[in-house]
DNA sequence: CCAGAACATGACCTCTCGGTCAAGTTGCTA
DNA sequence: TAGCAACTTGACCGAGAGGTCATGTTCTGG
């Protein structure tokens, strides 16, 4: 369903990037509760338009969060050829972080599980993430008994973290980034007290 | 709005707690769209009967968060007495994740701001947990850049990293509480790239 | 440039939600 | 135990949600 057989017209395409980028933006604003009728107004068209191209509102999640994984997933393999693997390995985590302060999409996901195209989606980043720790542990930069599902499951604590404040300061994830990742390192590091999570 | 003037009838004290309870169980499974319906179907009472306690949804949410404040706030006071000051932040942690595990309301709170009760619960949890916070960092269990606060930020993050997982291991979170804790650590701990946040 | 396919539109449908209230029921006190 | 205030009940309401569709508009290949 991600590509059409035939190409769209050129008015439908414009008006199909313009849905999902407010799709993105009133999800981010409003959460799962941002309605089709705002989305609809914020891209400039009426309300028959969202369902013309998305048939329901899963659907039109669908693709958000789809989209979402794939600006993850090119990121971690441009990664894959830095020199430095630890740094880029905490590069991956900051650019993910500062993409999330801007549009927090990631509570989507929990809505998609089931969805064959975002779990395709969402396993391919996961093997990226994998392959950009795997590399960092071989360098030492991280601890040996961190995993790629790890990294894939605390990617949105900082932001996380720094929502309970009122008005946070835009950029104080990097402070819980650092906490975080000072955790990572193999330096100092206690014995996890649980074992490696599976995938799925 | 806590406690009322005159006491409740019986049967009215009953229904309210009842009322809580449920609440508290439909927050965490259905998150914000708990219906009132539904948590009164829960508690065994007639919708009418939730709005004769609670006047609006915001009031009954209020309330639950209240409650879960000072539950951990109370927890933060008990441990305050214990011998070992490090020992005791990380068994505030632990347990507290272990709470939300099995009740995540947390995220209610961003519901509530505004409201001066919860404020005031709120604030009383802060100062507890930078009490627990300046007892381990003067014993050195905890790197010197931190601070109370940022304790409050990140309970939450191992049992909010967890679920992104489809049917995780109910005891994950204690591995991802063991990362950030070692992150906490003074041993190994490289600068933090932003200063401590200011309260509120 | 025009015919027809592709697309956009907004009034309309149904359903569920938070919230109200007159009438009935129950616990407490004198 | 009688009587009244306190409490409960469930039918009801308006608002707003997701979703539909007949009609009107616009792009595009020939």
């Amino acid at each position: 369903m991600t590509k059409p057989e035939r190409p769209l017209r050129a008015d439908a395409a414009r008006n199909r990037r313009l849905l999902l980028e407010a799709a993105a933006a009133e999800f981010a604003e409003r959460g799962l509760d941002a309605s089709m009728a705002d989305i609809a107004r914020r891209a400039g068209v009426a309300k028959g338009t969202v369902f013309a191209h998305f048939a329901t509102k899963e659907e039109l999640i669908v693709a958000t969060v789809g989209h979402y994984f794939a600006e993850l997933t090119a990121l971690a393999r441009r990664l894959l050829d830095a020199a430095d693997s630890g740094a880029a390995l905490l590069e991956f985590l900051t650019v993910a972080c500062g993409n999330q302060q801007q549009h927090d999409l990631a509570f989507l996901q929990t809505v998609t599980e089931g969805d064959s195209e975002v779990t395709r989606l969402r396993n391919e980043l996961h093997e990226s993430i994998g392959a950009l720790v795997d590399r960092a542990r071989e360098a030492g930069a991280v601890r040996p008994d961190i995993i790629g599902t790890d990294i894939f499951l605390l990617i949105c604590a900082p932001v996380h973290a720094v929502g309970f404040l009122a008005k946070p300061d835009p950029d104080l994830w990097r402070r819980y980034l650092a906490i975080i990742f000072d955790g990572l390192r193999p330096e100092g590091a206690s014995p996890l007290p649980h074992p490696a999570p599976t995938w799925p």
